[in-house]
DNA sequence: ATCATAATTTTACGCGCGTAAATATTTTAT
DNA sequence: ATAAAATATTTACGCGCGTAAAATTATGAT
């Protein structure tokens, strides 16, 4: 191993006995040369350590192997996970994931996507905010890059949408409380950033009147992201001014659940399905850490794994084909109810 | 706003009468021309909607605008807090952020610099995976790129280090914990992933001993960064087995510290400081749901911000001058005891 | 008004690579 | 072996911008 840096392609050219053109064709995609030039250039690139400037490629290409992925708030660990999945995927597809978060404001949602359309990416994955977001800065988006959103739609914006079918997912959680118990009452925001919420809140409605039973809401105020936080302090409100008309409470997704079961240890009251308990607690999507309070969550999962994969791959066709699709391609997945100490 | 589309500096230059390389200076650095001039740019660009081509720009500068931020777990809300402080900082100081998340693996480490590398970034903060980083591929990083490491040091690697004093804050926590009842036991990973994690360890050793005390360790088995399941399965193996030769368990991090209360929970014993309990539970790190855990959780908060502004400080100060550091600058920061229910 | 200084313009070249067209070579089929 | 098809090479140009040097113009203090 020479090891000797070689600066450019010409260089590599040079030494590898390939012409120029044809190294870049083998960069582009190296299964576009023949199999005996491409041993040729690979065998170089093992002695010589060298890779093309990105900056150069991409300058003249008229697409770079770029993707991009916005996610609302990065610091939930649910858009975590299923970012880390979905870069991986991208990184199996060829190209190069670029990760944003849009940490809950427009604006940063925008810039988001501004600086994406600066580095002219092939396509973009977007989690909008909700209803937060700039509809018409990201229509206008859609318009100029191929765009494909998932777990929050928007009117019908971007190529496909991959989702939960949060009518399904809420119906599912709210017949099973009301099998083993009480019927729930619902715990939300009274403006929930997001449209995901406000259909979990039609759903629960609807579930609630499809039993024949009352809909009861509470719904908390709080205008950011921080959801433990305002799951605390609305479920410290709602205990000790007596809004728990059941024994059994459903929260609108599991961070709100667990600001909530704080609130709920602060006031003494012993959560879980058991004889001596108060409460049953339960919430949606299946955080990280469901798993790890006290007790345990009931919840519904997502399919990270399926909205990841099936988003990856809608994009990567669009990319590939070129082309725009012809019609939207909505996929709700279904949930799952994962029953554990708290419901 | 006639908002006809620009395609380069060259139709910008035109129609804004300031001349390309002029044009160029600006967008290098605005402050850098006539204010006068700066003023006729700014009308242009109001009217004309353009900005340059990052890649163009990218190819030909000796330096891009471009800084690196590499965590090794971006799943832990830690270091997605932190990353967002820093990115805002980064921004702020006329740079472009790109975050990358080594997800845990020596493998995507390297391949986040590498990656890193290929873009030819100002400048690097990186917070290595510690253990498992490949120190000789970070040596050479750092030989090649401006780096400052912060959270987790690695021999002396990197132009600077900003991390948090483990010996003072452990050391904090043990008195505390003495000082208020029984002194604690520590619960930790027998080969934990991370250099911190043996700092804390020797602290509490040290600590316990200068009380007269006999440090006691409980290690359990693991070597993912699922921590808290980690903490979870061997809390429940060191209760069942009854490990537990205090009623004072200080976990070397929260994450720890949170799957162990789920075992604590789960075995029906309660925790916290007041009578009728059964077991305190301390902490380490203040992590972003220290507040909502059942009871909420004794711990020492990092002061977050103080070692993300430095970071970024030093990193923008190294670019500015263009020069390496004569030395390398550490700078631990005091952890700050913050008493809660659980210890 | 005068001059020194600072800023801008002009001119020209280079960065590293994509890509097109024409030509040459290799591979594959007959 | 030979022709047809596939692939590689040569040549040449362009992308959008950075940057250097020299010439010009504007600025600000005296």
């Amino acid at each position: 191993m020479s090891e000797s840096k070689i600066r450019n392609m010409e260089e590599l050219a040079s030494v590898s006995g390939i012409s120029r053109p044809t190294l870049s064709k083998y960069f582009n995609d190296p299964e576009s040369v023949r199999a005996s030039t491409r041993k040729k250039v690979e065998a170089a690139l093992e002695t010589y350590d060298y890779q093309p400037n990105i900056y150069a490629m991409n300058q003249n290409r008229r697409l770079t192997k770029n993707i991009g992925i916005v996610v609302p708030y990065l610091a939930d660990p649910f858009f975590a996970e299923i970012a880390r999945v979905i870069e991986n995927l991208v990184i199996q597809g060829g190209f190069r994931p670029i990760l944003l978060s849009s940490h809950g404001g427009t604006g940063q949602e925008i810039e988001n996507l501004d600086s994406l359309r600066s580095i002219r990416p092939a396509g973009v994955l977007l989690a909008p905010l909700g209803r937060n977001s700039d509809v018409a800065a990201i229509e206008r988006f859609c318009a100029d890059v191929p765009t494909v959103l998932f777990d929050n739609s928007i009117g019908d914006l971007g190529e496909a949408f991959f989702g939960l079918d949060n009518p399904q997912s809420i119906k599912m959680m709210v017949n099973y409380l009301f099998e083993t118990g009480e019927p729930p009452i619902f715990f939300e925001m009274r403006t929930p950033t997001n449209p995901n919420a406000y259909k979990r809140r039609n759903a629960y409605i609807e579930s609630m009147e499809a039993l024949d039973l009352e809909p009861k809401l509470i719904q908390i105020e709080g205008d950011t992201w921080d959801f433990e936080d305002i799951g605390y302090q609305g479920g410290l409100e709602a205990i000790r001014t007596r809004q728990l008309t059941t024994d059994t409470v459903l929260c609108s997704n599991d961070r709100l659940a667990i600001g909530f079961l704080a609130a709920a240890y602060e006031c003494g009251l012993r959560v879980g399905s058991g004889t001596g308990c108060a409460l049953r607690v339960a919430g949606h999507d299946d955080h990280p850490y469901a798993r790890f309070t006290c007790p345990p969550l009931t919840t519904v999962a997502q399919d990270y794994s399926a909205i990841a994969t099936r988003s990856v791959e809608a994009i990567l066709k669009l990319i590939e084909s070129g082309e725009r699709a012809e019609q939207r391609d909505t996929t709700l997945f279904e949930g799952t109810l994962i029953k554990r100490a708290s419901a």
